[in-house]
DNA sequence: GAGTGGTCTAGACCACGTC
DNA sequence: ACGTGGTCTAGACCACTCA
C-alpha cells in the first residue's frame, strides 16, 4: 500500500493542477492540512516537501506554502559563443536568450586568481595546484539568483589579459583567445543531476529537495587542448537546456 | 548556525570520502548512530538521506547503510544514431558505449499502439489523442535497471512498419524511415533535472531524493516535421551525459 | 527472533513574518 | 502577540533480512 504522505501529495498535486488552489495564493497551513487529514504534522511535511522538490509550491518561513506559477527557463546550450560578449552586454548569448523568453537577465561578476584543485585540474588537464583565472558569475532572471557560471583559464594562456580583470570583456572572451591564436573550435560539455551543495543551495535560494543539473563545459582550441572550464549550475525548478544536433550523414 | 543533521552529514561524507568506511561496507545502524552521536534517530535519518541523495551510500531494508562503490556511466548523448540497431544488437549505440566502460548492456522491449497524451501530442506537433506507437525500453546495466527510453512515433507514419512490433528492429529505425522517405536529419535534446514519478522510483530501484535527468529528444525529417519522440530518463546517481559540439565558424 | 530501515505520531522549541 | 514553517525528540509499529 501507497504511505500517507504519497497520498496526501498526490492529491494536494491534483489540487493545485486542476486549479483549486491558485498560482500565487496560499496552502492552508501545515497544522491545518494535518487537523483536516486527521494525520500528523511530520506527515504533512513529508508530503509538502515533494512538492517543493517538484517546483510547484514554495515554502515561506513564517508565511506558508505558496503554488508557484511556474515559469521554466530554456537555455540553449549549443548556441555558439564566437563573437558574443562576456557579461550584461546585450550581445551575450545567454542575456539574449533570456530577454526573449520576457525575462529581465543581468549578472554579477567576480574575477580571481586561484589554484586548480582536483576535479578542475582534472577536467583541463594541468597539474594540480597550477594557476588558473577564474571568473565567477551569478546569473538573475527578473532580479532573483537564477544560475551560476563560473568559468576557469589556465594562466599560462591568458596571463595579462583582460580576462583577469573582474569587468566585462568586450568584444568577448573569444576575440581574446582569438588574438592570442588559442581559440576554440570545439566544445564537450558533461553534465548530471545532482543535489545542490550547501553553498548553492544558499546563493541560489533553491528549496529543499530541488535538483541541479551540473554542466561541465570544455573548449579546446585547434591542438585538442582544453583552454576552457565552465561550470554551470541550474536549479532543476527553473531551468530547462535544449541541444540542437543535425545527425552527420555518412 | 548549521542544523545538526547537516554536520552530521558532512562528518560522515567525510568518512566515507577518507576511507574510514570502505565502499561495499556497512554504517553504523541508524540506532547506533544517534546513540554515539547523542541525537535522535530522526535526525540520523535526515543525515543519512543527504547520504543517499548524493549516491554515496545505498539504504537497504532490513540490513542497513552500504557505501557505494561509485561509477557513473558516461553517454555520449550526441552520436549519431544512423545504422544503429534498435534493441540488444551489438550495434546500437548506447550497448557499444556500456561494453566500451566495461559493463554488460540489456534490455528489454515493449511495444504497443496508444494515444497521445498531452505532453507527448505537443512534444511530436499532433492532436491529442492521435495515435501513435510507442516502443518502451528498460535497459540494464550488469543486470541492474538503469533507464528508461521510450519511443513515440506517429502511426500515420509507422502504421503497418515492424515499428510497430515488439521485436528488435534490424538494421535499425532509422533504415524503416529512411525508406519510408522520412529519414530524420536534425534532432533536438531538451533536458531537466526533477525528482523522479512514484513509478519510476520503483522500476529504476531509485534511492529517496535522487533526481533523475529527463531528456526529450526529438528528430526532425527534412521537412522538419518530427517524426519521433524518444523520452529518456536517466537517474543522477549514475549517469553522465555528454555532448560534443563544434564552433560554427561563420 | 533479533536487528535493520521505512513510516508515523505527539509534542517541543526556535526563527521568521505579519499585525 | 500570534501564526507560520524549520528543526529536533522520544517513542511506536511495520516490513524486511539474516541467522
Amino acid at each position: 500500500m501507497e504511505p500517507v504522505y504519497a497520498t496526501l501529495a498526490r492529491r494536494l498535486r491534483g489540487e493545485i493542477t486542476s486549479g483549486t488552489y491558485e498560482p500565487g495564493t496560499f496552502l492552508p497551513s501545515e497544522a491545518a492540512l494535518a487537523g483536516a487529514q486527521n494525520v500528523s504534522r511530520s506527515t504533512v511535511r513529508r508530503a509538502l516537501d515533494e512538492l517543493v522538490a517538484q517546483g510547484l509550491v514554495i515554502a515561506h518561513n513564517g508565511r506558508g506554502h505558496q503554488v508557484r506559477r511556474v515559469a521554466r527557463l530554456v537555455w540553449r546550450a549549443c548556441e555558439p559563443e564566437i563573437g558574443d560578449g562576456d557579461g550584461p552586454a546585450p550581445s551575450d548569448s545567454w542575456s539574449r536568450s533570456v530577454r526573449a523568453q520576457g525575462f529581465e537577465p543581468s549578472e554579477t561578476i567576480t574575477a580571481e586568481i586561484g589554484y586548480a584543485d582536483e576535479p578542475i585540474a582534472r577536467w583541463l588537464d594541468l597539474p594540480i595546484g597550477e594557476a588558473v583565472a577564474i571568473r565567477r558569475r551569478l546569473r538573475f532572471v527578473d532580479g532573483a539568483p537564477s544560475s551560476i557560471a563560473d568559468s576557469y583559464y589556465p594562466r599560462t594562456i591568458v596571463k595579462g589579459t583582460e580576462i583577469e580583470e573582474p569587468a566585462d570583456v568586450q568584444p568577448g572572451v573569444y576575440a581574446v583567445f582569438a588574438k592570442l591564436g588559442r581559440e576554440w573550435v570545439r566544445t564537450r560539455d558533461r553534465w548530471t543531476a545532482r543535489p545542490p551543495t550547501r553553498e548553492e543551495t544558499a546563493v541560489l535560494a533553491i528549496p529543499r529537495g530541488v535538483a541541479v543539473a551540473e554542466i561541465a563545459r570544455r573548449s579546446f582550441d585547434r591542438e585538442g587542448v582544453p583552454v576552457r572550464l565552465s561550470l554551470f549550475v541550474l536549479p532543476g525548478d527553473r531551468h530547462e537546456v535544449e541541444y540542437d544536433h543535425w545527425e552527420v550523414i555518412a
